[in-house]
DNA sequence: TTCTCCATGTAAGTAGTTACATGATTGG
DNA sequence: CCAATCATGTAACTACTTACATGGAGAA
């Protein structure tokens, strides 16, 4: 048995936290102060592969303060109420256990796109082709909007940290990569109607 | 005002059906009858970009055919019980609208690979070149997955429906570029490394 | 007889969302 | 003074998931 009903106060890094809580965490130790510069943080750089909503995010404070992972103070600016943070040492500590986790990462895609491809054959060959058009104008805007935002991540590479250039363009190389296919499946479909005539 | 007191019965297509009812009433047009058969063939086909368990299949089912767009029989086998079910005009009719709705197709990725990858920067290099081996090793495997999977793809192809191997093609190219960046990063990685020494 | 597969269903829980509510400060 | 932005918090809802429960059929 393990001694589980001791009082709750000290409550050490043991537990794994939820995953936002790990966002959370990790935009702190990247310098993100508040709960609101979170999630401005959070929608600049990792919304391509991770979303947050603001909900969330003031639980998620209080519980990695409670476990002595960030360490609170009162900022009000004027009349304004402001709570700022910093990531503590135990809070980088539980920051690298969690990046350093060994167990096998799930991949798990669920795409309204794809999905509605996969069902194309139910629909006119027109509609077909606007569907497959509609997905690889998706992906090719994708690209766009990620190649705009990239001088940005360049910038943190250059002054040392080049994890956000890489997922960056981890984006960038996945989604181009789909408008590829799409672009040749649609000329392959081209190509049979022509020589269906 | 609009006359929604009505009795409840008729229930014409009108209002949209969550997603995995679409998944249900596709699977049920690709041929599959059962709830069980369903579960089977989803995740044979579209698990990499859908997922569904088992549960909310058979509400899903109840109410498709409440609404009129599957039509079902019962069809035990012995003693033990099988309900089977046929899309109807209605049903083709529905997915045919889902699949030409032209409002834009929202892309989600929530992907706890590339977030660990994102703060990577908060770890010692080993650790860090640890965990893109990780991420590359996954993509690799995905795609050595998939290009398992492609011969029943292609004879669905071969037999005149092309989107089974299109949305297979799509998951293998992109978790391919996935790979290739990572190989790419960790290469010159490893040119510094040597550089520096 | 026992294991695996076929087949359906429910109950409880969780992780997230949107929408709402409040209010101060700054810039035009 | 009005709009936009900074800042925090709550309440209700939804869309799932896992786990549990049941039981027949076929094969070894």
């Amino acid at each position: 048995m393990t001694d589980a009903t001791a009082g709750s106060p000290p409550n050490p890094v043991s537990e794994e936290l939820p995953n936002p809580a790990y966002v959370v965490l990790g935009m702190v130790s990247l310098g993100a102060r508040s709960g609101y510069e979170i999630k401005q943080d959070v929608d600049r750089s990792i919304r391509f592969f991770w979303t947050i909503s603001q909900a969330p995010i003031y639980p998620s404070l209080e519980r990695l303060e409670r476990d002595g992972l960030i360490s609170g103070h009162d900022q009000p600016s004027g009349r304004r109420r402001r709570r700022v943070f910093e990531i503590t040492d135990a809070g980088r500590t539980a920051l690298r256990a969690w990046l350093a986790d060994s167990r096998p990462i799930p991949f798990e895609l669920r795409d309204v796109g794809l999905l509605k491809l996969f069902f194309a054959d139910a629909c006119p060959p027109e509609e077909a082709r606007d569907l497959l058009q509609a997905v690889r104008r998706r992906s090719q805007q994708r690209v766009d909007t990620l190649t705009t935002i990239r001088p940005a991540a360049a910038e943190a590479d250059a002054r040392g940290n080049p994890y956000p250039l890489l997922t960056l363009e981890m984006g960038i190389a996945f989604h181009q990569a789909m408008a590829d296919v799409c672009a040749r499946f649609a000329d392959r479909r081209a190509l049979e109607t022509t020589a269906d005539l």
